[in-house]
Formats: C-alpha cells, sequence, structure tokens
DNA sequence: CGAGGGTTTGAAGTGCATCAAATAGTGTGG
DNA sequence: CCACACTATTTGATGCACTTCAAACCCTCG
C-alpha cells in the first residue's frame, strides 16, 4: 500500500535529487484520500498540516468573495502539487481545495517539507526553482488577461492542451467541462460558447462537444499568440516552434 | 562610498539574517548608477549578471509586445529589490527596467547570491519566504484586476498608499504621475481620469494635482474592498483595521 | 420518459478603450 | 515676469467586448 504511494511521490519533480530516504519517510506518513465530485479538501484560512499530490482527476483552486462569486487559482491535474507554500503563509491555505469530479489525492505532512528544507541545501534550491518556474506561469497568465481577449484566451489554452502531440492535424479533448474552462480562462460561459463559435470561424477548428480537432496549429498559434510580450510560442506549449507570421 | 552602499544594502530585509561577512562582500563588488527618467537599466532577454536595489526614485519593471503595448509588471519605490530572481530564468531578465524619473540604483552581482543560496540554508529560506510573499501579493494583484471594476481598484491603491498614516482624515500625494498610476491599475490613462472623478462623488474624498484628501478612510475601504476575496484590509493596508459594511 | 445540469442563443446593458480635442500645468528662454 | 512649447490631464463622443438576464436546447442518467 504505502508502496504504490512510493511510486507515485518518486515521480514528482520536486523531489527529483531527494534521497531515498525522505522519500520513505513522506510515503510513510502520507495517505491517499478518494474525493468525490465537489468535495472540498480543505477552505481557505485553515490550519495547514499537509501538502497535496493529485493522482488521478481534476482539483480546483479557487478563493470567494463574501458574496460568493469565485477567483480561480488553478485547476490541477494529475502528477501536480499544492498547498506546500503554506509553510510560508502563517501555516494556513491560501485558497480553498476541491475536486471538479471524481478524483483521488495523496496528502503528506508539511512538517516533513520544512524539515527537509532546513536539513538540505539541494532541496531548498529545488523548491526555490520551482517558485521561480511558478512564479513565471503566473506572471503569463496575467499577461494572457490583459493582452488578449476571449478567443485568444481560448486559442492559447487549446494550443497548451495539444502541446505533447504532433504537429499537423490534432484532437484534443477539453479536461473538464466548458463552464469551468470558463472560469479558468477568466470569463461567462455564454462569452466561451460565443468564443469558441468565432474561433472556428476565423482559425478552422471543429468542435464536438468536448473533442476540439485543429487541422492547422499554426494558424490557430498565429491568430492567438501574436499579442503576447514575446516567448512565442508560450513556454507552456513546451518549446515546440510553430512559424510565426 | 563602499560604506555608504553598505547602509543601503543592510537594510534589504532579504539580508536580515546574512552575516556581515556577506553583506560586505555584497558592497565591495557593487556599484552605484544614477539614472535619468526614461533611462532603461536593461530589457528583458539580456544576460542578468546583476540584481538591484531602489535608494532613489522609481523603477518601472515591464515586458511589450511586438507592437509597443506594454504590460507592467511592477513600479518599484526606494528600498525595493529586483532582479533577483533572474537566477533561476537562465540567467536572462524576465522583464525590462526602466527609470520613471531621475532615480538611483544600487548593482550588486547575482553570483554571490547563488553561492550563499548554496552555502547558506538560512538565506535559502529568508529568499523562499520572500519568493512566498511576493506571490501571494501577485495573487492579491490577479483578484484585484479580475473582481474589481476601476474606481474601485483606484480606491485600494489610495487606501494602500495611505497606510502608514493615522485614521480620520488623511492626506496623501500620488507617488507618480497619474498616467503610470492608470498604468500600473491596467487602465487607461482617461479611464483613471474619469474614474477618479467618479470615486470623488461616490466617497466623498477631494483631489487636488495629485494630492488627495481623505476624509473618511472607512467609507473609502467600503466601496473599494467588499468585493476582495476575504482579507479585509487588505495585507498591504497594513493590518490597520476599519470596519467592514 | 422525464428531470436536471450543461450548453447555446438572443437581447439588452455596462464598462472600458479609443480617437479627438480642449484645458491645465510646468519648465524654458527671452 | 511673461510668452511659448511641451506634456499631463481632462472631457466628449463613439465603438466594442464582455456581462447579464432570459429562454431554449441538448444530453445524460436515473
Amino acid at each position: 500500500m504505502q508502496q504504490h504511494l512510493l511510486e507515485h511521490i518518486k515521480a514528482i519533480p520536486l523531489f527529483d535529487k531527494s534521497t531515498p530516504d525522505l522519500l520513505g519517510r513522506l510515503a510513510q506518513k502520507s495517505r491517499e484520500i478518494e474525493m468525490h465530485k465537489g468535495q472540498l479538501l480543505f477552505v481557505k484560512g485553515e490550519a495547514a498540516e499537509s501538502f497535496y499530490l493529485v493522482t488521478r482527476g481534476w482539483v480546483k483552486l479557487f478563493r470567494e468573495t463574501i458574496e460568493g462569486t469565485q477567483a480561480i487559482v488553478d485547476i490541477l491535474p494529475q502528477g501536480h502539487v499544492f498547498g506546500e507554500t503554506s509553510i510560508f503563509e502563517d501555516d494556513a491555505y491560501p485558497y480553498s481545495a476541491e475536486a471538479t469530479e471524481p478524483s483521488c489525492v495523496i496528502a503528506m505532512p508539511l512538517s516533513l517539507l520544512k524539515q527537509e528544507i532546513d536539513a538540505n541545501v539541494q532541496f531548498a534550491r529545488s523548491m526555490l526553482s520551482a517558485m521561480a518556474r511558478y512564479r513565471r506561469q503566473q506572471e503569463q497568465e496575467f499577461e494572457h488577461l490583459t493582452l488578449q481577449n476571449a478567443q485568444q484566451r481560448i486559442g492559447c489554452f487549446l494550443l497548451r492542451l495539444a502541446r505533447q502531440s504532433e504537429q499537423g492535424p490534432t484532437e484534443i479533448k477539453l479536461p473538464y467541462d466548458k463552464t469551468l474552462v470558463a472560469s479558468r480562462l477568466g470569463m461567462q460561459p455564454e462569452t466561451f460558447s460565443r468564443a469558441l463559435t468565432k474561433l472556428k470561424q476565423t482559425t478552422g477548428i471543429e468542435v464536438k462537444g468536448s473533442t476540439i480537432y485543429m487541422d492547422d496549429i499554426a494558424q490557430l498559434a498565429n491568430y492567438s499568440c501574436n499579442i503576447c510580450s514575446s516567448e512565442f510560442p508560450c513556454k507552456d506549449i513546451g518549446g515546440k516552434i510553430v512559424s510565426k507570421s
């Protein structure tokens, strides 16, 4: 049982250079949590004792105003870690976390993370790198939200989803329902629907339910990414080079 | 001369717990740069060899698209450090930096920072905390941009400026010209002007040139901060408590 | 088959951007 | 101290993107 958890934990990039000893202790003290759709893992402000790894499904991180409107912080797929920065936030979670569909996470004690930072410079360095990477990503999201319109944001999102697949004609599936994608991209569901329709006309993509076919990635990239500050394609697209202009 | 630099460097929170030795070496290898208004310190993508401390004036961090539209990353006052995270960004600056008025900065070698991270766990920890703090700030900015309208963003900005001063009637001066404030808050100068006018009517503030009088901070906070996710007042306001609703 | 959520479509409104022009402010040289 | 030049700021008019509210549609699952 713990063995199975260990496998998951080993695969976390943050623990790339960690000793088997640390990994073992983490696995020892961790527990697996099955979550049903809509289940809350923790709420903002709650005392933080664990950080988490998503092993199945999707976890939504968000904050909400008094009136109940949500600001989506992030939506994490399998393999991603969250809650680990709470070490620096007065041991309180800075957002709430909820499963957007049947999901599974592994909870690991933050205390081990703290110890490791103090004991292992190499690890502290990894964590710094991870935070810097995350920060860059945030900055990019910020820029997208300011400079791109709804259609371009969607296009950019699709391109990032397609990053693993081949050049040329590609088929992707939206990872979660359209309403959630919309809020992830900072727009209303209605706006998402309309913008997607326009995007079809402009870039020749095809949409059938939650599946999207892209004949010509370059055309989509050209339409969506022209506005970006400089890096092209977006880091997240994974270094694939698509001709500009 | 280097003595004078040392004083500035000592005051940087990041080096709170650093040894006199490190501080000395930093001062030794640092140099002071006088900048005139509009002067570029470095541009995005440039090889990063130094990080900087603002000792006078204001430094604008920004990126720009091919078409020349700028996205303001931050505008830093005296006492703030920037460029230090370039260690993690392939040694290239992730933004451009420019003085928005006659300013002075101290340039310090990034190499010393790298060494110190590897040599001193305590320091690595400080840096992690600093990055976490910065990140929280970014998240808040993000939230503001999404949830608040132009008037509320201005109100929030004023409240943060007023944080040091007393409860009750307060007078503040805008730190830089209105056009720059506008871009800092993600809006056009025209929008800023109009929104400020509306804010006068709504919250009873008074504006004369770049000076702003606030009779009733609570009223302004009430109008501007209701939308925020939860923390009230904003962390940056400095923990001052203003009655809600 | 019917209920309920997700999705689309329509109509109308709002906020901000944009373009254009007037006005206020500031620093300059005479 | 004034007039000019130049920039910052304000004001007006208009347009567009997105939101909001409302209703229809579609799909899935009990």
